[in-house]
DNA sequence: AAGTCGGGGCA
DNA sequence: TGCCCAGACTT
């Protein structure tokens, strides 16, 4: 058997039921693709559910608001995605009559799809013969083959793409893309494959070398850098002053409260001395600790988040274009990062 | 070619 | 802790 029926005939058996598999609805496939990239099937799939139940339609989906997206997408971390889908949609809307596009090189110009989107749109929706390579092929075809070149070198991504395409099963392309990506999910993990069960354990290069655990070969990134946020809460009758975060840094687009950020960690006296504060609120504000600092974790970047809540004397000295008051009965309709919401929970808003 | 963009699960 | 997850985009 080749090595493509193998995995198909293991697919047969071993699948997950995924409810974006039952369809061959280009907009439901496009925004299963757009969830799970780089993340876990069981931490997407609540939210693929509040979406499709939410927008039917790629056309109901571009009339929806930015902040309506990101407020559903809340919570699931790289938020481009969620204002990328909201680009591409209204393309599609606009420019394709609402018809979600299936073929490869047109859905490879929407925002937001890149090879492996595009491949996987065009294959389950369309079965068009291109491979998909994420993760778990990249994982796969390492092990299979022996390849240490690094998978997340330019190289590499080209030694990959070659022998990805070349394994393709032509005849069912949807199926086999299906087949190696949920075996790299569920049998050939990251860490302690099921090698001693594989069909593949008296072929597989890794296993025979005994360097499964070696590949694939990853290139180490940069260190994380160190952050620290100071947060200010600030109460007028029932509003709070909210803020919403600009390009250029995380958390594009969602809400926060009045931020000020400092290279370590600062005490309630140099808060009320610091420049950005008096120009903020003045020289006669108190301040109250809320929260103490608390470590929150990115892929790169390490932020130490500490609340206050600010008594103004006389009002705000300078309000920002990017601040507004908004009334606490009305909080839970913006989006907000995993910091602030979580904040908010503990709290007794 | 390298850096940036979240949040969570696991050993 | 470090690594990984149905990657894409910017610099």
């Amino acid at each position: 058997m080749t090595f493509g029926a193998e995995l198909q005939g293991w697919y047969l058996q071993h699948k997950r039921d995924l409810p974006w598999r039952e369809t061959r609805d280009a907009y439901k496939i496009w925004l299963s693709e757009i969830i799970l990239q780089q993340t876990r099937v069981e931490q997407g799939l609540p939210y693929y559910l509040r979406f499709v139940e939410r927008f039917e339609t790629v056309v109901d989906f571009a009339n929806a608001e930015e902040d309506d997206i990101l407020h559903l997408w809340q919570g699931l971390g790289y938020y481009s995605r969620g204002r990328n889908m909201h680009k591409a949609a209204r393309i599609v809307r606009d420019e394709y009559n609402g018809i979600f596009p299936v073929d490869y090189k047109t859905l490879l110009k929407l925002p937001g799809i890149g090879e492996y989107t595009a491949a996987a749109i065009s294959s389950f929706a369309n079965n068009e013969a291109q491979a998909v390579l994420d993760g778990n092929v990249f994982r796969v075809l390492s092990r299979y083959y022996g390849i240490d070149t690094a998978i997340n070198s330019t190289e590499g991504k080209k030694t990959f793409t070659a022998i990805a395409q070349e394994n393709l099963d032509q005849d069912h392309p949807a199926l086999y893309n299906q087949a190696i990506m949920d075996f790299g999910a569920i049998h050939c993990k990251p860490k302690q494959p099921l090698c001693i069960t594989c069909m593949f354990n008296t072929s597989c290069y890794a296993v025979l070398q005994g360097e499964v655990d070696r590949l694939p070969v990853k290139l180490k990134g940069k260190a994380s850098k160190e952050r620290y946020f100071n947060y200010f809460i600030v109460k007028d009758e029932a509003q709070i002053l909210m803020s919403k975060r600009g390009e250029g840094d995380v958390w594009q687009n969602l809400y926060e409260f009045p931020l000020i950020e400092s290279d370590r960690t600062l005490t309630i006296p140099e808060i009320l001395i610091d420049e950005q504060f008096v120009r903020y609120f003045g020289d006669k504000a108190e301040i109250k600790l809320l929260q103490k600092q608390t470590k929150h974790i990115l892929s790169h970047q390490n932020i130490y988040a500490t609340f206050f809540e600010v008594r103004l004397k006389g009002g705000l000295n300078q309000k920002k274009s990017n601040w507004d008051y908004v009334f606490l009965k009305d909080l839970d309709k913006l989006a907000k990062h995993k910091l602030i919401f979580t904040f908010l929970e503990r709290s007794n808003f």
